[in-house]
DNA sequence: GTGCCCATGTAACCTGTTACATGATTAG
DNA sequence: CTAATCATGTAACAGGTTACATGGGCAC
């Protein structure tokens, strides 16, 4: 833990939902940001505790009959502002990839086309499951938005990024295997 | 350092082609894997003693007339079979990716649309340079490359999955930023 | 003699996950 | 009584980058 990284500003957004405490922050990265962002305890409570320190936030301890004590944070005017400023700043570079398939495909040359083939139609399998995933949210989130809801407007547009690059590359995947496959025959 | 990762076998992967020490290593991954891999020193060179420990690979030094000794790492058969079998091994599942857009993004709300388009678009313009450095790395490609090039036709692949991949991200913001701007106007 | 490429290496640091410890309450 | 859910927290580890130290040779 030490300064002001992208999970801090990640929890900081939360934050203005909700969700008030480490425990639902999780559940909430879980079922809403799964896709493009996951989070573990181990770095939760932590950032909440660097939160409390830097003044963009306090805590206090909600007792709930029937449920164990939980502490709930609240965005000082502080917070609120350092977010903003965050969300304002455009990205500084694209994130770098790695990519194990790409990397494994490049060293095809010490494997045969079967191996070559088989790789792709794998990684074809698991990207066509996580689209799947990515459809049944969409419809469940349409079926229960209600009109004006900004919330499902956003989850919306953070879905279609995740089908369309997996789209893509689907497509690569067949054109690719296409070429391994033709080349076999001739 | 620990065990056996990515990053060893991608540097036993490198070690199959002319690259046979930490520096040309180096050399080739930002040359010919950027857009999937990127490494630093301060895994290579740990890496490599950790290889030659495990029995992979064997050094000799290496005296040039002019240049400073170096390092040259040769492939055992025990590290061509390992490498064989990572390659072999289908990849166990879709890397999480984390992507700073997208949660900005979903924190919009707490924004004006003003913003939310510039940082767009701002994006969109960065997508926009990383497709002109593929067409351009893919041209010079097949400007030098000569018939039954394998490494070029592997090199290939991975651009046009870089390629496709970026394709689909700017048509994203085309359609995202649509919609803000329509919303604008009513 | 100065700056650049070649070449090797490491220590400090950052970020993150996993596994564990702890304990309350409730439903069966 | 036991399993599940709610809730908080930390220590050990894994993986990686950055910055630094070191030094040879060459071209200007």
């Amino acid at each position: 833990m030490k300064g002001y990284n992208e999970t801090t500003y990640a929890i900081l957004g939360i934050l203005t939902t909700d969700c008030r405490s480490g425990y639902s922050i999780k559940q909430f990265i879980d079922r809403s940001l799964n896709h493009f962002w996951k989070i573990s305890y181990g770095q939760i409570y932590p950032t909440l505790k660097f939160i409390v320190q830097e003044g963009l936030a306090e805590v206090h301890t909600a007792t709930t009959s029937g449920k164990p004590d939980k502490n709930e944070y609240t965005l000082t005017p502080k917070g609120i502002e350092t977010l903003r400023k965050w969300l304002e700043h455009p990205i500084e570079q694209l994130p770098a990839e790695r990519n194990e398939i790409l990397l494994k495909l490049f060293f095809g040359r010490f494997q045969t086309r079967e191996t070559t083939i088989s790789l792709l139609e794998n990684y074809k399998q698991k990207l066509q499951t996580r689209m799947e995933t990515y459809q049944s949210i969409e419809q469940a989130i349409i079926d229960c938005a209600d009109e004006n809801d900004m919330d499902a407007m956003y989850w919306l547009f953070t879905l279609d990024y995740g089908k369309r690059v997996t789209r893509a590359a689907i497509d690569w995947c067949n054109v690719t295997l296409e070429k391994f496959i033709a080349e076999e025959e001739s």
